[in-house]
DNA sequence: ACCAAATACATAAGTTACCAATGTATCTAT
DNA sequence: ATAGATACATTGGTAACTTATGTATTTGGT
């Protein structure tokens, strides 16, 4: 069993929660921050993310930005007003997936 | 996306945490009791669930015993001595887990 | 001045843990 | 009798990842 897969369909909730707090953020920023804040124990792959943002952005859910720092291209992607939608709902999703995993997690009390 | 992909890679630590809690329990039981404990939350298919068993006996996690109640066969499974090992490792993946889940959805504090 | 590492984007192929569907058979309750 | 619950199992398909690879710019250390 890998470790890794366990956290398989939270990267999504994990983005538009971020991108919900920062209003704005770019790839490869998002990949520093998750890593940041989970103290390391969440490493977003590239191949992971990418896919995911176009995904996103072609649901009408994100919308981007390209920009240049220098000749350096930067997309900049933020939240729709469909996209906070769906992000209430995916956060939602989330935390009532937390609070499942603990019943199973914590024995039974009476 | 769907909400399912959420608890992909959980369901092995989740069956290892109940066979430690009950000694030996048999599919269908296992089935039923996550369903119970989780209030209908987490409904595991027996595509799921069967060949992660045999999988999990062929690893020498689990060891099987065949009964039969009436003429209807039943196997129960518990834990080995390796198996035993193997879900407190799994177990406290799982808790990591949700503890590193949770660092992404409180908002950062000083 | 040079080169490794960091920054920043991207795609393609492969993996795998699950779901949906299907099958068989027994037992129970109405 | 027969529908639903109990109890096992397998097959085929999918989606969200990983690994690997690619391109290009910028920064920092010696």
């Amino acid at each position: 069993m890998n470790k890794r897969a366990l956290y398989k369909g939270c990267l999504e909730p994990i983005i538009l929660k971020l991108l919900q707090e920062h209003k704005r953020m770019y790839g490869y920023e998002l990949t520093m921050m998750v890593k940041e804040q989970t103290k390391g124990e969440f490493v977003i792959t590239e191949g992971a993310l990418y896919p995911l943002l176009h995904r996103l952005e072609e649901e009408g859910i994100l919308q981007a930005e390209l920009e240049y720092i220098g000749n350096r291209p930067r997309k900049y992607y933020k939240l729709t007003s469909k996209g906070h939608t769906a992000q209430q709902k995916a956060f939602q999703e989330l935390s009532n997936f937390i609070e499942t995993l603990q019943l199973l997690s914590k024995p039974a009390q009476i």
